[in-house]
DNA sequence: TACATCTTTATTTTT
DNA sequence: TAAAGATGTA
């Protein structure tokens, strides 16, 4: 036994394995990028669960992905010969959906209750917002949903919610009416699944008492990333006498836009009574100086709970920054750059090209594809949400449960059946009328002619489908939807319908190899299972391709070689960031989450002129390059040419399939203005505002205006005549 | 119902 | 630029 744990310590540096076997008591591990922060925490559970603290059942391991869930069970069975199902390891989501699913009498739910994803939720708002008559001008379905949500994250209901101006009211009112609506048909939003446990917790002495008793121990994953809602949930859960521990990095929390909060951190170090914050600082994955630029960045910020990553590595090569005149040129750059790496042997899918936004990708691409590379992008359409498979699902959830109106509008006419918005609004009223749900108000409604068989038909289909559910394995129950539905043969009339059959078929499969672990029916099991985990983004397994994707999906990743594009201001830092409160500080922690990507190589890059929305945009050099020792890093680019050298640039937008010639890196990104002293384009410095670029420009002689993009005030428009502009 | 035309808008997105 | 959503027409 003492050899065998042995085995299960061995290799640990001396902070990971503090942490790995601390008692019984609430701690805080702040794990930097690539200090081998997921083997701590499954090399904890091991050693809990060996060195009998602890029995399977008993701990509780909570993380936000369904990968990063996967992969803890994986390495758990790995270090013990225990069969991991019946654990609680999970998602936030996932272990609140199953807690609701055994308690679904309690809570008000029926026991196939639904779950909405993002696009759910919205369409049903949207439904909300038409059956009130509201303007959906003024109350766009996003910002209803961004407000329900944000109410529910921080644990607040429609009737708890004290509107605090006309159109916050408003707010209540949907959000007071898309409650209702939710518990009418039978169907619960993420954020739901979370307050619903919450609540049966708080209402449910006993209940918490249970659960309270039976973990004793309490790990989370990415604490930074969690919200209000999470964190009052995992205290409830945990109970007083519990073990929590917290694992998570306040430098690397990006996803505050989304309702995280980082305060949780330290909120968590005084509630929880923490003793001693373990750090492990020392990173296995980047070269000295990829660590000393990221930790130099970072100390730009307020307010961390501090840290200091080191490697005992090296220092390996330097950092390149590379500043192109135009973005065309920057890709070009990166095609470069990433040809060498390969003929030198590094696999494509060991380099990774970073950006701040999706927008970025196309330029990107374009160089990459002309010039043969294999690529893969990520951040499309994930499987369960497109749409051919969720009209598919639509199926089976109205076969499951048939109060689910939003799956019965989605299929109701698709694949068309001649059933038009009339007849549907008819069946709407009726069901209002009835107090129904629509499948089951549908039959009542006198339709015309070709609707009324429509509609008959359509129901027919569904209750087929229904008994079909009753006998047949879940695999041929999709088959048979896929007949029934009629989407089959929809989509092969279909110009682009043969992928989509593809996916349906996949969704067989899916089906097929799909191991339901929980107490559900197989059905049941696997829309819970298409709702909370909408599919891999990994790209495509065999093939070896250049990894695209922004950096908010790169987290968690590593690279031997990253490219970090587009380092502008407004950019990266984006500007929508700089008005916002802590905006600046979370671009500049995703900007560390960049950097720290990278094992060996680093690019850094950045195009002083750049195509975004149709127009040309003049970026001043982002200011985390600047942050960066100039001593960590190697300066190359078109930038060192002469800077004198002007001309128009319109020709080379055109021709943009043989921009990735040499001469194109020649190209330049200032444009003369007729008659004026400056150029678009041009670094001018103003006495109050500071540096900025020339972005436009209009009228002439004492009327000539500029528009220049400074870089602490933004965007101004100056007449020349009275601005003390300098050239720079 | 299907298709054409227009208007609008444009970070990031684990579940 | 270009994609999505809204509105108009056959």
């Amino acid at each position: 036994m003492p050899e065998m744990n042995d085995t299960l310590l061995s290799g640990l540096n001396p902070e990971q394995l503090a942490a790995v076997t601390l008692p019984r008591v609430s701690s805080l591990v702040l794990a930097g990028a690539g200090s081998g922060k997921t083997r701590v925490l499954t090399t904890r559970i091991a050693h809990l669960i060996r060195s009998g603290q602890a029995s399977p059942l008993g701990v509780l391991a909570v993380t936000f992905t369904n990968k990063a869930a996967r992969e803890m069970l994986v390495r758990l069975t790995g270090m013990l010969p225990i069969n991991t199902r019946g654990m609680w390891v999970g998602t936030f989501h996932g272990l609140c959906n199953r807690l609701l699913r055994a308690h679904h009498r309690e809570v008000g739910l029926p026991s196939l209750f639904q779950i909405l994803d993002s696009q759910d939720q919205q369409s049903s708002i949207k439904r909300v917002l038409r059956s009130m008559n509201a303007d959906e001008e003024r109350y766009p379905p996003r910002q209803v949903a961004y407000f329900i949500n944000s109410q529910k994250e921080e644990g607040i209901r429609a009737a708890q919610t004290k509107p605090w101006d006309s159109a916050s009211r408003a707010m209540v009112e949907f959000y007071a009416a898309y409650e209702q609506q939710c518990q009418r048909e039978g169907v619960v939003d993420f954020a739901e699944l979370l307050l619903r446990s919450y609540e049966l917790l708080t209402a449910d002495q006993r209940l918490r008492e249970h659960y309270q008793e039976r973990f004793g121990f309490v790990l989370v994953d990415e604490f930074q990333d969690t919200n209000r809602l999470q964190y009052e949930w995992l205290k409830l859960l945990a109970g007083p006498s519990a073990s929590v521990f917290a694992v998570g990095d306040d430098d690397q929390s990006i996803y505050a836009f989304r309702g995280a909060r980082v305060g949780n951190m330290r909120l968590f170090e005084q509630e929880f009574n923490v003793q001693h914050v373990i750090r492990l600082e020392q990173n296995y994955r980047s070269q000295g100086n990829i660590l000393d630029a990221a930790n130099a960045l970072i100390t730009n910020n307020q307010g961390r709970l501090g840290k200091n990553l080191w490697t005992d590595a090296g220092k390996g090569e330097p950092i390149r920054v590379y500043e192109a005149d135009t973005d065309f040129g920057e890709a070009s750059f990166i095609v470069e750059e990433v040809r060498t790496l390969k003929a030198e042997g590094l696999a494509l899918t060991d380099i990774a090209l970073l950006y701040r936004s999706n927008a970025q990708s196309r330029v990107l691409e374009q160089a990459i594809f002309n010039a043969g590379l294999p690529y893969r992008v990520y951040g499309g359409l994930r499987f369960f949400e497109r749409a051919e498979v969720k009209h598919a699902l639509a199926w089976l959830r109205l076969a499951a449960h048939a109060e689910d109106d939003g799956a019965f509008l989605r299929v109701i006419n698709f694949p068309p059946q001649g059933i038009g918005a009339r007849s549907i609004e008819l069946i709407q009223e009726q069901a209002i009328a009835l107090n129904m749900p629509l499948s089951r108000a549908a039959p009542e409604v006198k339709l015309s002619g070709k609707a009324a068989t429509g509609v008959q038909d359509f129901l027919a289909r569904i209750e087929r489908l229904r008994s079909a559910t009753q006998t047949l394995p879940l695999a041929e129950v999709i088959e048979e939807a896929l007949t029934l539905s009629g989407l089959r043969e929809h989509y092969k009339t279909e110009r682009e319908g043969a992928e989509r059959i593809e996916n349906l078929e996949e969704l067989i499969n899916a089906a097929a190899s799909f191991n339901n672990d929980s107490e559900l029916d197989d059905l049941a099991a696997f829309l819970s299972h298409a709702s909370l985990e909408a599919g891999e983004r990994e790209a495509g397994v065999g093939q070896d391709a250049l990894q695209l994707m922004t950096v908010h999906s790169a987290k968690g990743l590593e690279f031997s070689a990253v490219f970090v594009s587009g380092l502008e201001e407004g950019l990266f830092p984006h500007e929508n960031a700089l008005s916002e409160n802590d905006g600046l500080e979370e671009e500049r922690r995703l900007m560390y989450v960049a950097i720290t990507r990278a094992r060996k190589r680093l690019y850094l890059t950045r195009s002083a002129s750049r195509m975004l929305h149709g127009q040309v945009r003049y970026g001043l050099r982002s200011r985390f390059i600047d942050e960066i020792p100039e001593g960590l890093c190697r300066f190359l680019g078109p930038s060192q040419a002469p800077k004198e050298f002007i001309s128009q640039w319109a020709s080379h937008r055109e021709s943009p399939l043989h921009a990735s010639s040499s001469k194109d890196q020649a190209l330049f990104s200032r444009a003369a203005i007729k008659g004026l002293p400056f150029s678009i384009g041009q670094s001018v410095a103003h006495p109050k505002f500071g540096p900025g670029v020339i972005t436009a420009a209009e009228g002439s002689g004492e009327d000539a205006r500029v528009q220049v993009n400074f870089r602490e005030v933004g965007s101004k428009w100056l007449v020349l005549t009275y601005a003390k502009l300098t050239a720079v």
